[in-house]
DNA sequence: ATATTTCCCATGATATCCCAAATTATCCCA
DNA sequence: TGGGATAATTTGGGATATCATGGGAAATAT
């Protein structure tokens, strides 16, 4: 199973485009997938994912009462997701929408978190990155004990890396 | 599955023509599908898909009760429906009446939402995703776990597909 | 006949393609 | 282990194609 992992910094060019660093190109190629960003729901954040969980919150809908909230709010999330076409160079065009949502500048951080990947603004991550640092410190790290083999029935494996 | 995703904000010109994003259009070319557009039951907005969505509401209705109320409902819809021409640049002309349901100006926000899409007032639409957001931030998202999670309800906790 | 719609072509803006330079990582042999 | 050679990757820019939009003319309807 291959994932995305890691973080590269790479620069929006003055055509708003942006490379895909090689190693998540790599993913998706293998997948034959085409690559889908969309606004976060939660954070000023990208995010950018395979087909596949795309089709999910597609079905999701049509599984739900089409008056609730939720269903308004999934709405939102495809309404702003794009298919991405990559050119040649393995580069994405960023639409003003998105560098604007993510207040991007000239540069872009990737961060990789397994299955889907983030796209920030670079000193916003490391910002979130010393944060989540020192809460694990002073709160502790649930998480770590998920991810070393135990887990309560109920909840699913977490994420190594913690939740930000 | 190629779907209707990302939103598209197009000039309804002096004559009243609109362009359906060159997207949205390949979606349905590419079916051969021609173009249904029809008042949407519970917002003020247009409804766009193909032919199948429409004979999904044709079924529903013919498996009813013919004297519920839903059937009536289901019943509105159809009759506001048209099937629009496009013309050779992609263009469709909306009616006075579809014009004066979803109140648009001399623009048009295309919202696509998976295997259909809608057309907004600009304004209108963004006040609506503002909120979905900020209802997203408050209430948390229970249902991305579910729309990105979702198993049958007696098998095991699987891997966690959904988490981010 | 007059108003509206449909067809056709023109134009500007912008995205895409293609090639090349710069940068970074990897390899190989001393 | 070092250091140069080679390959991979990112970045840049000009040429080309696509798309949204506008307007005139032909066709259709009222």
């Amino acid at each position: 199973m291959d994932l995305f992992l890691s973080t590269f910094e790479n620069r929006i060019d003055r055509k708003g485009r942006l490379s895909v660093p090689a190693p998540f190109r790599a993913v998706l190629e293998r997948r034959r997938d085409p690559l889908y960003l969309f606004k976060s729901l939660t954070e000023p954040c990208l995010e950018g994912c395979g087909p596949e969980r795309i089709g999910k919150i597609v079905d999701a809908i049509d599984s739900m009462d089409s008056l609730s909230a939720e269903v308004a709010t999934l709405q939102t999330m495809l309404s702003s997701a794009q298919e991405m076409k990559v050119d040649g160079e393995g580069r994405i065009m960023l639409s003003a929408d998105f560098i604007a949502f993510a207040e991007l500048g000239d540069m872009a951080l990737y961060a990789g978190i397994g299955r889907s990947f983030q796209i920030w603004l670079p000193e916003r991550y490391r910002a979130r990155e010393t944060e989540a640092r020192s809460r694990a410190k002073s709160e502790g790290m649930p998480s770590l004990r998920l991810g070393a083999g135990r887990r309560p029935p109920d909840e699913p494996p977490g994420d190594p890396r913690g939740r930000r």
